[in-house]
DNA sequence: TCTGGGGTCCTAGGACCC
DNA sequence: TCTGGGGTCCTAGGACCC
């Protein structure tokens, strides 16, 4: 659906009667890591079922991620929140259970659930691991979408084991405002006759897309609830907030007229980046980390059938400063050797020779698809080589996994990178 | 034993062209 | 011997999300 027509949406809607609404839910898992971590141990035995207790979900210190991704009631009642370090975690509770993160289980249960959502309505857009909206304007009224609401609610217990809040609405904005208010196994609506009661009361920052930047811009203007960004003049937030601040109006009156994007879309861009178990200052090392990031992303880049034209390569100094450089490629390709060249060099551009660095990340934007790769004089046969040995490399890894291969002089970029999770 | 990793979108400023 | 202005492309950095 294009802009343009997007635009004049809201003229048709509002041209029929309220049955003629769109229906939108928002399906939104209930500490989805925490509690999917909990069914897998249950399923595998476990006598205890890590929701009941203070626990939660975290990195690794050892590795310097020492990060709090998900936590229980119990943990939430000591007053422990997500991103915090374990550390601090601990200080708050001291008797805390932690337990690691695994993408792989996390997958699975968000197909799971994905599957059972699609017996509902194949309009879902997976907004996140955990998170989908369902368009259900075509298959039902009003009257019944609460209903339907409740048997989603429900079926997801019984058959996967997990809670989930739902949010009902008339637009995205709305439903995924509405699934965010009492937790956990809740269903919320939120239609506009209900805006003043139900969301102008909460606080600014629990507006969607109001992070901790804006908050205290807007509380310095006296505004402190989302009825008060509301009811604040449109003119004043937009000069001072640009686009941003046009459409954090838009949301604190409810107003959202963007699809539920289910057609499965390709990504704009593909990155992975490590915080490195020591800083390093070493160029050599931090080339053989690129080289080895370089492969991650290029690998997942050609299974996406992607070609990439702009590599960007980004720095984290031990001081949490945070520098990057991008470049163009001359022809869009997928290819390890050239997107590391490229990679090489910016590295090399940016690095100054005292840096302690902390995180180093690689990552192609600007993607096209393969097929649209324009046939060049520059597509020697060389390169077509080069594509060769990358293809037989990736059917290694789709068949034994993928640290089998691993190329000769990175052994110890290798090795740190054997550490994390890749990105099917 | 302090602070992850994956993304998307926007903005400001410089280069360059007419 | 004074110093435009519109448009586009590109880059670095920032804000926000889960």
């Amino acid at each position: 659906m294009t802009k343009a027509l997007d635009k004049y949406k809201h003229i048709f809607y509002n041209n029929f009667g309220d049955n003629m609404k769109r229906q939108i839910l928002h399906v939104d898992v209930n500490n989805a890591f925490l509690s999917w971590t909990a069914v897998d141990m249950l399923k595998k035995g476990s006598k205890i079922d890590i929701r009941e207790i203070p626990a939660i979900i975290g990195g690794d210190e050892t590795k310097r991620s020492g990060i709090v991704l998900a936590k229980s009631m119990k943990a939430k009642e000591c007053g422990i929140r997500t991103a915090e370090t374990i550390y601090q975690a601990r200080i708050k509770c001291p008797g805390v259970k932690i337990y690691s993160s695994d993408f792989k289980i996390y997958r699975e249960y968000s197909d799971k659930l994905y599957n059972l959502l699609l017996e509902y309505t194949d309009k879902i857009e997976r907004f996140s691991i955990d998170e989908c909206f369902l368009d259900m304007t075509q298959y039902l009224m009003k009257d019944t979408l609460i209903n339907k609401a409740k048997e989603i609610s429900k079926r997801v217990k019984e058959e996967l084991g997990f809670t989930v809040n739902i949010g009902v609405a008339h637009n995205k904005l709305l439903a995924k405002m509405a699934s965010d208010f009492t937790k956990p196994d809740k269903i919320h609506t939120l239609y506009e006759e209900e805006i003043p009661t139900k969301m102008w009361k909460l606080p600014v920052s629990e507006l969607f897309m109001l992070g901790k930047k804006t908050v205290p811009k807007l509380y310095n203007m006296q505004i402190r609830t989302i009825g008060e960004l509301a009811k604040a003049d449109k003119n004043v937030i937009s000069k001072k907030f640009g686009k941003h601040g046009i459409q954090m109006w838009e949301y604190a009156n409810g107003i959202d007229n963007s699809e539920v994007q289910y057609k499965q879309e390709k990504p704009k861009g593909v990155g992975n980046s490590i915080t490195l178990p020591q800083n390093i200052n070493e160029i050599e090392k931090l080339e053989e980390i690129v080289l080895a990031l370089t492969e991650q992303v290029t690998y997942r880049l050609r299974r996406y059938d992607l070609l990439a034209t702009t590599v960007n390569v980004q720095l984290r100094t031990k001081d949490f400063i945070d520098s990057s450089h991008q470049g163009k490629l001359q022809i869009a390709t997928d290819s390890t050797k050239e997107i590391y060249a490229k990679a090489k060099e910016l590295l090399n551009q940016m690095y100054k020779k005292t840096s302690e660095i902390r995180l180093i990340g690689v990552r192609v934007d600007n993607l096209i698809e393969k097929e649209e790769q324009q046939l060049s004089l520059f597509h020697s046969q060389k390169d077509k080589k080069q594509e060769k040995l990358d293809k037989v490399v990736d059917e290694l890894k789709n068949k034994y996994g993928y640290n089998t291969i691993t190329r000769a002089g990175k052994l110890n970029a290798g090795d740190i990178l054997k550490l994390k999770d890749i990105k099917k």
